[in-house]
DNA sequence: GACATGCCTGGACTCTATGTCCAGACTGGA
DNA sequence: TCCAGTCTGGACATAGAGTCCAGGCATGTC
């Protein structure tokens, strides 16, 4: 797979039991054998089904986004025991996409349609990125990790919509004081860093 | 500029004066000269400096979406007397575009990234295409033509953003009062047409 | 085990935004 | 001139947004 999807494409064996990595072809994001995994709970993102998960996306520190898909490997008596994981860098394409883009595009973004309809949707991927990323359960995050989900929660202005304090409360599994307690924090440590 | 735009732009002349189409180059909308203009209040669209115009978007019925410029040419006088507009087919450049695109996206939408951080652009931009299709100045609309604009304005979501109904009762140059008037008539009709 | 610390929580509370109502003003016809 | 339909500012009731606090429940320390 490493040799057909060229220079673009990182293939990665996880070790399910011990959460590491045990091979890797093609290493984009840097990692070598031996390196935690930080799959966290790949296992509960996508209860349908099938053992194979995505095409879901994943960043890099430098910005670049991969599209990703997982299979799991099982053993014979059903437990699992190895996750393959093919991350394809989609930059490239996304480059040739804005050449054709942008020249016919208005500079006006455009009509963003029917304006994210489903909001809560948006917050369930922004709070399970941020699990996914942290590598911690949603229920077990420290307070300033929380206050970090919040702020990204804040700026991609889910907390501007109508009677959504109380979802994202529900969402984070705090009480809504709480959620109003991290919100001043956030809000008084921006501007008195 | 018909002849190298190739076969996907439209080169339209319209009398500003009578606002009909004077002439029309490669005709993509299907207008002949003599037609109606619609182009409405234009001239308001964008009051900063230049006489030219865009690049903004238009739509065809048959779903077909276009970039636009348009160049205003003066008399002598300074008065404008006719109006130069090329619209862009922009159909070929968006399925190139998201054939590439779709080779390495994940069937997720990508990350809406910011939500449409700018609601107010949003629908301000609702109200001007529903000024421009509709042809009336924005004070000059009908009950049943406002009921209309806060249709897609409630369907886009802008109403479920806070503290929003003051600055769309603003932007629609009604009051708050009867912005909840045309409301409730929107909703009751829906339910009992 | 006793105690201190830090955080979370439910509930009570205040204040602001939302939505409703109405009398009066305005507008475009008959 | 009057009338019907509509818009408006202001008054109001209610729901939602934020704040506050006395407890509760962990964790860590002695």
């Amino acid at each position: 797979m490493a040799l057909l999807l060229g220079p673009y494409a990182e293939v990665v064996l996880h070790d399910a039991a011990t959460d590491r990595v045990l091979a890797i072809w093609n290493p984009i994001s840097g990692r070598v054998p031996g390196d935690p995994s930080l799959l966290g709970e790949l296992d509960t993102i996508e209860p349908a089904g099938t053992d194979v998960y995505g095409p879901y996306e994943k960043s890099l520190a430098d910005g670049r986004r991969l599209s990703c898909v997982s299979a799991v490997l099982r053993d014979p008596d059903g437990r699992s025991s190895a996750v393959l994981c093919v991350n394809l860098d989609r930059t490239p394409f996304e480059h040739a996409a804005a050449v054709l883009q942008s020249f016919a595009a208005p500079t006006a973004p455009p009509p963003p349609a029917l304006f994210e309809q489903d909001w809560t949707e948006n917050m369930r991927r922004i709070i399970g990125g941020f699990v996914r990323t942290s590598g911690r359960q949603l229920e077990k995050l420290s307070r300033p990790q929380r206050i970090a989900v919040l702020a990204e929660l804040d700026s991609a202005g889910i907390l501007d919509i109508r009677r959504s304090a109380p979802t994202v409360a529900a969402a984070l599994k705090i009480s809504r004081a709480t959620l109003y307690s991290l919100l001043t924090e956030l809000k008084t440590t921006r501007s008195q860093p």
